[in-house]
DNA sequence: ACCTAATGTTGACGGTGTCAATATAGCTCT
DNA sequence: AGAGCTATATTGACACCGTCAACATTAGGT
């Protein structure tokens, strides 16, 4: 077979063409097929027609393989949520905004959003692997520039404006967003999925007016 | 050994004695121990001093038997926050020190929380597990009574005595505990151990602001 | 053209969940 | 008390898994 792709970026691809990137995305099609990580790392070689350790020449183990999954994920969310505000000047439509994109994110790729936010990476001695911490403290800095924007603009309260206050009031934000996406994708709260972005909005709406001035 | 315990209450002990139960208490040893629950079923017999296939005479697979450790984790949860809030006639400070003992149950207990609210156990067919979803609303009940209490004493917004506000403001405050609970012992938010309760306190106050008459 | 390092394959090991067949102990009924 | 039945527990097997080690192949720099 004389096909030289010659790809400009890159690792330039060696017996197989780019098998980091096709393992990556056989398990995110396994990923959101199956709406589960439990998956073996052999059907994943499968999937990507090499042999069962083909993977461990470029990846230390199946949890680095399902890191480098979650960094997709974190990257994808990250760029909706900004695609979905950045065109919104008002601070709390804007957190409204990327509430209901944030659960509906979640909603729509349940396992993926396990995977980028559960245990499953997770281990007694490392904790969870570096790059996906750095990928998920880069998605709790958007959230926390919206909010910092109101406070500055004076929409929510003032105090917001010390450090403190304001990582408080990150956390809030983010648990009431992870919480509401978690227990809908869990099947414990019985949302229906058509629903979800207006619950999302209303839970947002309320958890603002505890933000605000009053 | 002439031990003929003759208890009152449940089925009357065969072979082992009562292996039920001792296997549901060698599982839930090795969560709390492991902070996991990716131990294999095999393991938990060798614990109760059993071969690896007689839990299959008490449980019908792996799944089963973590159900039934589950189980027993929402009955401690939600007599904790009975226990902690019955003595309180103030709504909003009843609220506020359930979502501490909320936050502070799953802390103290990660993977048995995990284990609780995750999808460990839910299946694409069958979804959660009937027992454990019974569980999960049982503890939500709670919640909503505290709920309803304070909004007809007139502490939250007179909405919420509409049965479809007061579901959202349930929703609304159950997923800001169980999302801080999941963001803090997922290592996602770097929320030191020590000061988890009164985290959880201050984000509950905030969530109230936004219920509240003005 | 050769050497080296990167990449991929084959085979093996211990471990797992679960099924089938077998053994054993307790209950029930005469 | 003894027979028969059923619940309970054990043994063995199977396919599959993650990972290690040894080997084969290919790519690219010198």
């Amino acid at each position: 077979m004389g096909n030289k792709p010659a790809k400009a970026a890159e690792p330039p691809a060696y017996h197989h063409g780019d098998l980091r990137r096709a393992l990556i995305e056989s398990a995110l099609a396994l990923v959101t097929e199956e709406q589960d990580w439990t998956f073996s790392l052999r059907e994943v070689a499968r999937r990507a027609g090499v042999s069962h350790n083909a993977p461990y020449n470029h990846f230390a183990d199946k949890r680095d393989l399902l890191s480098a999954v979650a960094v997709v994920g974190f990257a994808a969310l990250g760029e909706r949520i900004l695609a979905a505000t950045s065109g919104i000047a008002n601070a709390r439509t804007a957190l409204i905004k990327s509430a209901a994109v944030y659960v509906t994110f979640g909603v729509e790729n349940p396992a993926h959003y396990r995977l980028m936010f559960g245990s499953a990476l997770v281990t007694a001695q490392e904790g969870r692997p570096k790059v996906v911490a750095d990928a998920g403290t880069r998605s709790r800095a958007i959230m926390a520039e919206i909010i910092r924007r109101g406070a500055a603009a004076g929409v929510f309260d003032a105090a917001l404006r010390r450090d403190e206050d304001l990582s408080v009031a990150v956390l809030s934000a983010w648990s009431a967003v992870h919480g509401l996406t978690m227990l809908t994708i869990d099947g414990i709260a019985d949302v229906p999925r058509s629903d979800i972005e207006a619950i999302a909005k209303r839970v947002a709406r309320s958890w603002c007016d505890g933000l605000m001035q009053r």
